[in-house]
DNA sequence: ATGGTTTGCTACAGATTTTATAGCACAAGG
DNA sequence: CCTTGTGCTATAAAATCTGTAGCAAACCAT
């Protein structure tokens, strides 16, 4: 069955959206695939060398599921960048991008701590 | 190496740590183990019940990482629980809630105008 | 029209991760 | 004792991911 909002999805019968879009998310390398078109649309190659040289056999397989999910879109001549939804998506990503700078903070404030 | 903010990740050298964290939560079960928990500590058993009876040694596998990482803890007689940091991180989780209830209701209509 | 470049992939074998199931050790309660 | 709950470990099989090779179509300049 396709992953798609309303279908069950692993380890959830009722397919509650947040489920389903927990394990697209879950996914190897779907997160950072979205983090790299944030800039605007990057055609297959450029996005594969953004992520540091993902194989091109696992990238199209995301950006197929990404497709049907309505997220992402491919342009000729553009190449593959958000849709609406996408893009409203990946505003919540840059929300990571502040946390993480946060944990890498007190980590280390942690660590030093921990030393002495 | 340890998957940690500053330590190099999957296709990123740099350890930067939004790459860290996308590498971390696109690790299977990890957002959901996070997400649920949202509540309140949970026990072992609970939390696995609660992931749909995740294999216990996967559960363990992602929570000692989690512990690692500063986000999960675990309290004697409480169960595993957030720490401040976890706590944080998870609030930005219940944006992805709120946004995939649109997202479902904005396929749905999708597929509603296709259909005529 | 021919050769080089870019783009968007497919194929496939080997490595890694995940799943499913069984079971163990310890502690508390009756 | 015996049962129940808790926090795991072990292991084999299945699924997923990685790395590499390569192809077809479109475009460009010669």
């Amino acid at each position: 069955m396709t992953l798609a909002p309303g279908n069950p999805s692993r380890g959830s019968t009722t397919g509650r959206p947040v489920m389903v879009l927990f394990d697209i998310l879950g996914q190897r390398w779907t997160l950072r695939i979205l983090w790299e078109l944030r800039e605007g649309p990057l055609t297959f190659r450029d996005l594969q060398a953004r992520c540091g040289d993902i194989s091109p056999s696992l990238l199209n397989t995301r950006l197929k599921s990404l497709r049907a999910l309505g997220l992402v879109t491919h342009q000729e001549g553009e190449g593959y960048g958000y849709t609406p939804l996408g893009e409203d998506l990946t505003k919540q990503l840059a929300l990571f991008d502040r946390w993480a700078e946060k944990w890498a903070a007190e980590l280390e404030l942690a660590k030093k701590r921990e030393k002495g």
